[in-house]
DNA sequence: ATTTTTTCCGTTACCGAACACGGAAATATA
DNA sequence: TATATTTCCGTGTTCGGTAACGGAAAAAAT
């Protein structure tokens, strides 16, 4: 198993009687070559056994591949931080190969912003592209543009179906919800449960939560079908009228053990204001974990989250990339559901 | 951020006024250079951030590293098969690199077998080893020579604390068994608790779910300080004596809905009884995703599974050394401890 | 002062692949 | 038949290190 001595390009152009040469212009098909000498080369590899040595050919070469991770801005703390760590990881593995990896955001509550990133990542031709879709027709016909290149791209987080994409990494969003009753309820019959959503004013914009959503009420109407299924609508900018929302909730269900769910990562605003109130007779679950929902599970304040490793994901995406640039090797899974992680105060410190 | 052209070694040779025969001498530090030359060849590699490019040296090296890893014997579908399909993972990597990952396995229940293996190691002296301990006294003293001899070691699954050993990848056993508790009881006031364990006739074998019984009867105690606990201890080797058992403890606890918990991987010993009886009033968790065990949760005999991702860590395991081996780096953190994942029904066909 | 030994360093031939260059052979054109 | 074009392919240089080799200069021994 060690004797095996590396079959190098010289060795393939020795035994089909040609030059290295010849045999590097039928790799990489660039033509000049006769058919007689190409077959004879392509079967002289096949049962040699040749691959090409990585390190030699990156050195040779001056190829200078890009990848682009087209992604939502953010603020410090929020959701998408995470998966800008992951960029830093896939980073740090593609940059061994010589191939730089940037990051092109946008505002994911506005259209142009997204229809600006994207051309702009067409303008300058990169190698491949990762992407976290947000708007579904803009990002149908970014893609066919990227396809029309040639260039590879992978979606993140969710994915556009009927799309030929070249892998996707993420949650399945359904079973998160379904899963997250299963959470929420501990499998004991209750009376009631509060949804809490996100106020939605922009038009049009769809919200990426719903079948998320579809998945919880999905579980407790076969579960429990006498169920009451509250939602209450909170403005994620106003503290003050989330309160007064918030207020108005508690005053109108008497019962003191509440469950409460949220299907995004904004599921401290529930419980800051668990928390202003001092108010522990709550079941909370929500999804992602942030600093924020971290502090509030370790106080209490949340009982449980259930999360996806973003940044594993999206470094697993950059992975891909570069290995099929550098390799010509294609994912084993085209897409890969990442698991579904339940945090609670005893595991969650051994998450990040 | 991209006109930066990389410095070679060229580059520092000629900066230095020397050869670059002279300054990949103290690169390496393989002497016959004058303590003047190394300190100017060290100090423009300094100030020009100098790093060597890896292809390059891979290419020209023929050094030969190999990394063992031994870990013990298993039968298909045991726990130990994970961590070798980490082992597969990992030399994917390595072998990119030229290192050749091979494993040494021992009969975790022999002591002579397992100094045999380390023997057998030593022997040919790797470039690094990753070792799953099983006996304490022996690992240390094995440990030991592998650290005069210089070869960089990591542990996995469990670790000799003392110790100085290049890396620890592995689950944190008494929080393990902590949160396994709340996992069981989910929360509400129970009465009874079922812990099932295996029968060791074997003379000083130290158990090595302990730590993590100690976890669980630590957060019964603290939180249901009144419920009984009850052992019971099944023969791993006898199907017909672990069901005579089973028989009994159910016979001698009235109540038809029972607290079972298993504190290793075999919980599926006590799922596969629960499934010829037909018994369905159990709440069972147990430890690692076993195809067994997956398709008894998947059944309903086991409530819930908690787990590690030891394929990821023994990966890690080897990329850390590999990326020491040709990089020299260290890893971010001595001890990585992973998350403890929680596996029930809803989440369990993404897993792996 | 001469010879021997050390110390120190430059030269050179790789490693395996990429690619530019130029030229022989085959084919087309005159 | 002579010349111009293609077609096809070998050669040589380069990429950034590695390490053996051998030689000049300095130090030690005679």
């Amino acid at each position: 198993m060690d004797t095996e001595k590396k079959v190098t390009i010289n060795d393939v152009a020795k035994a089909a009687g040609v030059s290295k040469g010849t045999v590097d212009r039928v790799l990489h098909n660039r033509g000049e070559v006769s058919e007689r000498s190409r077959a004879r080369i392509m079967q002289v590899i096949e049962q040699l056994g040749y691959s090409p040595n990585m390190h030699a050919s990156l050195l040779a070469s001056r190829k200078n591949y890009r990848i682009v991770c087209i992604i939502p801005e953010f603020h410090n703390g929020e959701f998408w931080e995470l998966t800008e760590k992951g960029i830093e990881y896939g980073r740090e593995y593609a940059e061994r190969y010589g191939i730089t990896v940037e990051a092109v955001m946008y505002d994911q509550y506005d259209l142009e912003s997204f229809q600006k990133a994207c051309a702009e990542v067409l303008e300058d031709c990169p190698s491949g592209v990762v992407i976290a879709p947000m708007f579904r027709n803009e990002t149908l016909k970014f893609a066919k543009e990227l396809h029309a290149m040639g260039v590879p791209y992978v979606y993140i987080d969710s994915k556009i179906e009927e799309d030929d994409y070249f892998a996707y990494y993420g949650m399945p969003m359904y079973q998160s919800g379904y899963l997250c009753a299963d959470i929420l309820t501990l499998e004991r019959k209750i009376e009631r449960i509060h949804i809490i959503r996100i106020e939605r004013d922009k038009r049009g914009l769809s919200d990426p939560t719903v079948t998320r959503r579809t998945g919880f009420l999905d579980y407790i109407a076969e579960h429990y079908p006498d169920c009451t299924v509250d939602n209450t609508f909170i403005d994620p900018k106003d503290k003050a009228a989330r309160f007064a929302k918030l207020d108005e909730l508690f005053a109108s269900d008497p019962d003191p053990y509440k469950y409460i769910v949220m299907f995004n990562s904004r599921v401290h605003f529930v419980a800051d204001y668990l928390r202003a109130k001092n108010i522990t007779t709550c079941r909370v679950v929500g999804f992602d974990v942030l600093d924020r929902n971290l502090a509030l599970l370790r106080e209490g304040f949340v009982q449980a989250l259930i999360a996806q490793r973003s940044d594993k994901q999206t470094a697993a995406a950059i992975t891909a990339i570069t290995d099929y640039l550098i390799m010509h090797t294609v994912p084993a899974k085209k897409d890969n559901y990442t698991h579904m992680d339940i945090i609670n105060r005893y595991n969650c410190d051994y998450y990040l």
